[in-house]
DNA sequence: GCCGATGATTTTAACGTTCTAACCGCTGTC
DNA sequence: GACAGCGGTTAGAACGTTAAAATCATCGGC
């Protein structure tokens, strides 16, 4: 391995000198700069991050605890994040160290290992939770962190935050519906402590309120996020008196649900009852029909949480993104030139 | 920040005294160690991870390549695979450093650098390919790594490798149909330039071989990793002459494309024809009904690579582990109580 | 031609750890 | 009584880098 020693007896500089040429090049006079320069390429060198970090005292490593999700859940955008994540920390010059670590409190002392052992210089966190203790916790010990998600449920919140704006998502699917139609709009979500969950359904319910349509006996709790739960409560909104023609799901998991529930009643998706998701995952492209969800700008997020991270831009609380829709199939068929038969008799 | 000289100064005893109670605790006398010890937790002392790796030139740091897929494919078993390579990390006191590249050869300059700047000590690979160059890159130069994943049309694969063993997968699927009455089974594969779909092929083909089932025009190939593909695939097979009572698929998500293609058609997965997937993802528990699928064992798998690849076990080339069958409703409607409906008079 | 200012480069001293070799006190051997 | 051996401990150096201070050369102004 190729040391900034070697790299100064080749170009016959002070140790420094390099250095200086790899962090400050505007101080070297250019012919120096150039013959450096080259001695660094010719040696193939690479600096000794260990070494760097030593002496600055800075990882230029983020942590990110990989989540768990309880029971049969599924994190269907788990990829697309990670893969924002380490792109956005690659613009800065950092990497992503995932680890694990139990939820809430007890989990505290793996991200305060890491700090103390200079494994990395922050975190981010996901995942977050009505009353999560984490945010608090790093504050209290001035560990940098930015977390994606708003911590429901508390007045303010310690540090910095990027969240989608949840509401505006579910209303702009409403007003979409609405534009195509429909006009009696139901909610499938999940349980009440969910701050989330209680976002989302507010966009729903104030975009109806706005239209002028039902709310009343739409809004239907699930107890999980998966696709039997999202059939369950979709058949509870078809069976009602008043069946619905539209579902609007806080969750592309729940969307699914209501989709193959629809599909077994022998009723067309997009047609006969249309239906939207959240998050955009991957498999809202691939059912069929494709299913219109609504989009969270994860490179966005990533970027936003990672620069404020590395580049310490004080910004002073938070950043609500606006989602956006993308509409397919389950919601206009037309566009998609859906032909799905499958309808008996 | 404590260090060790603020702890040798507290126990009284020199820096290399408390190094060595934390390094190699037996060379301490038992009254020593205990001091040393009591000053440590009392000063709450963590040690420096970066002068630490300075010293011995071991950062305990794994690479990986965030895997990403062509088009709307989707890695299902991301999380879990991440997970159990986190936790079996951190078993050997390592963590996980994500990073992004490029695929092919041109990536390696990444590979490269990361182990070059010493960010790394090694790599895990993973979404390895017919062909694949990394391998035999890295071997080149010496950098440590282990495979998940075989380099198909190889003769030898440089270094360390496990494997799941596709053909042994699909062929306890083909079996575990025929014992439940099945007697034309249906493949759904992809591409022919799949190593992984050639192997999974091959165990569908014995296994029919030996049981005497015919395999004649039973093998479809879809173009990509998609429900879409999977329904039609499946269609074709439903639309033959002599039509099957039975689907293996090669993937999850082919499979729930035929799953689709079968509920559309009025019949009743698992009753009419029976589907089997392949990687028991976190999907397959929350159709309706659960779809049977060959299990990975993600944890014994990720445990493998990083054992190797730390713990320096030179095992000579690789290890092939048997994966294990899941059976659900869409293979064995009795056991799950299926009630399902919605078959059309 | 001296002085201070400016710019380029080098010297010195860390950063916090571990490795190597040396040291110390004791025991047992010849 | 000299000496080897041993367990326990420590001094000194090294790992590769960067921050801060010091040095040296150059130059314009008076």
């Amino acid at each position: 391995m190729t040391t900034l020693k070697q790299v100064a007896a080749h170009a016959e500089v002070s140790v420094q000198t390099v250095s200086n040429a790899l962090n400050a090049p505007h101080r070297l006079r250019p012919d120096t700069l150039a013959r450096v320069t080259r001695s660094i390429e010719l040696l193939n060198y690479r600096p000794n991050r260990n070494a760097r970090s030593l002496r600055t005292s800075a990882v230029e490593l983020i942590g990110y605890c990989v989540p768990t999700w309880p029971g049969d859940q599924v994190h269907l955008v788990m990829d697309q994040f990670l893969h924002a994540m380490c792109s956005a920390a690659e613009a800065s010059s950092r990497h992503i160290l995932l680890f694990t670590a139990p939820a809430g409190l007890d989990g505290m002392a793996v991200y305060d290992d890491l700090h103390a052992r200079r494994l990395v210089d922050g975190f981010v966190l996901s995942q977050t939770e009505t009353h999560d203790p984490r945010h608090t916790w790093l504050a209290e010990r001035e560990i940098p962190f930015a977390s994606f998600g708003r911590v429901w449920g508390e007045q303010t919140q310690p540090g910095y935050w990027v969240d989608v704006d949840g509401a505006t998502g579910c209303a702009t699917a409403v007003r979409h519906l609405h534009e195509t139609g429909r006009r009696r709009i139901g909610l499938l979500s999940w349980p009440r402590l969910s701050g989330l969950a209680e976002d989302r359904l507010s966009g729903w319910r104030s975009a109806c309120k706005v239209l002028r349509l039902p709310t009343g006996g739409l809004a239907v709790r699930c107890r999980q996020d998966t696709i039997d739960e999202g059939a369950s409560g979709a058949a509870k909104l078809l069976d009602a008196d008043q069946p619905v023609d539209a579902i609007v799901a806080i969750s592309d998991m729940l969307a699914l649900g209501a989709m193959s529930e629809i599909a077994r009643r022998g009723l067309t998706v997009g047609v006969d009852v249309a239906v939207t998701g959240f998050d955009d995952s991957p498999l809202a492209a691939v059912v069929s029909p494709g299913l219109t969800s609504v989009s969270q700008p994860l490179d966005e997020i990533a970027d936003a949480l990672i620069r404020q991270l590395c580049d310490g831009e004080r910004e002073p609380a938070g950043r609500l993104l606006e989602p956006q829709l993308v509409v397919r199939g389950s919601s206009a068929p037309a566009d998609t030139g859906n032909t799905a038969g499958g309808k008996p008799s």
